[in-house]
DNA sequence: GCTGCGTTGTACGCTGGCGTACATCGGCGC
DNA sequence: GCGCCGATGTACGCCAGCGTACAACGCAGC
């Protein structure tokens, strides 16, 4: 065979490192080609078109974003309280993760496909959630509202730019963390000492 | 005069409306111009650039989305906690507000002209949630931790896409916005009727 | 070392979008 | 009515990005 300098593995990286940084529109074949140290040349012996790449990038988000966090997961063992909090930490932590993820979410309003990947990773994140709350909260109404509210958490911190006086934003999202996922939480309680995110 | 067909304001105003379906990537001169029935022609009587048109779209989009709700919640009264339903209502269950949101959110991340428009804006949003919470917690941290949940979820909403057996978006939302909003949630208590979304 | 095949570079045509220069059109004021 | 001036249309040069065709290069195996 020839030489393979630039595996179609390549491609999928700098799409996906790509896409992290500057959402999907700044996904070009020419620009990863320039990042990648080579030309467009190779590109279409692995891919038809650009599309082809999009659709192989949301797979490999799929996989990396919710497989491989499970796996992690049940490998730490734990109750189901620890794995979703650690499981938020993998996801949300990850400079990596957390920029795909709201680049996959903002191509998800325009892009079927887009979101229906999405769809399937946060349907599947979605039950992790109520596994853990249902561990200590009964009503499953309630534990359907909490867990979007910690889901919702998790996306949004990397969303909003609000300031806190006094309080950084991990004390803040700790708090609030406790307030979901911890039963005594939501009736005035005093606080319950520092977490640092999730 | 001239006959000023196309003033200022029709650019700025089909600007938005693009953003809002598109994202800012959508917002091209001659797109806009296609939309309003003109060519571009006219574009550049008011405009530098496509860059002066994004400014003024961040102005307009800051005072429709803080200012005339705010004006609006003022008139309809209330105490704090209904101030802020409504504010949420207002903002949040407006399919064009909403979808600006989202699209100013992502274009901040990229942007820092639009980072710093949408950080007065969420630093005002987020005051007024304190001020409702306040009313019923004491504990400063407590009412951060509770504000911040309280716009993710208005946000996040939004950009999650998971599905709830057995339950709408809506009903869960309600239900969500009860544990946050109400001083005698968050500890378990029997379901509190039927909200639509704020 | 030569050959062959797969990988990569190069060059091309095409499209869409930017911003400019200038032509044109149509009311307003006189 | 006529001329003026501003709003708009038209045409241009430029650049970035797509996908194609083909040339060039280099290692594998002989």
């Amino acid at each position: 065979m020839g030489a393979l300098r630039t595996p179609r593995e390549a491609w999928v990286e700098e799409g996906l490192r790509t896409l992290a940084v500057g959402g999907v529109d700044a996904v070009r074949v020419e620009v990863l080609a320039k990042a990648l140290g080579v030309t467009k040349g190779g590109f279409y012996g692995y891919f038809a078109d650009r599309a082809a790449l999009l659709t192989t990038m949301l797979e490999v988000w799929e996989r990396e974003s919710v497989d491989d966090v499970l796996r992690q997961i049940e490998e730490a063992g734990g109750d189901e309280v620890d794995k979703v909090r650690l499981a938020g930490r993998l996801t949300f932590s990850s400079h990596r993760l957390s920029r795909m993820d709201l680049a996959v979410r903002d191509w998800a309003r325009r892009d079927d496909q887009a979101a229906e990947h999405l769809r399937r990773v946060d349907n599947r994140r979605m039950q992790l959630l109520r596994d853990a709350i249902s561990t200590f909260c009964e009503d499953p109404e309630e534990v359907e509202a909490r867990s979007l509210l910690a889901f919702c958490a998790a996306i949004g911190t990397h969303l909003v730019v609000a300031d806190h006086p006094g309080l950084t934003r991990p004390q803040v999202l700790g708090r609030a963390s406790d307030l979901v996922l911890d039963r005594r939480a939501m009736s005035p309680v005093e606080a319950q000492g520092e977490r640092d995110q999730w």
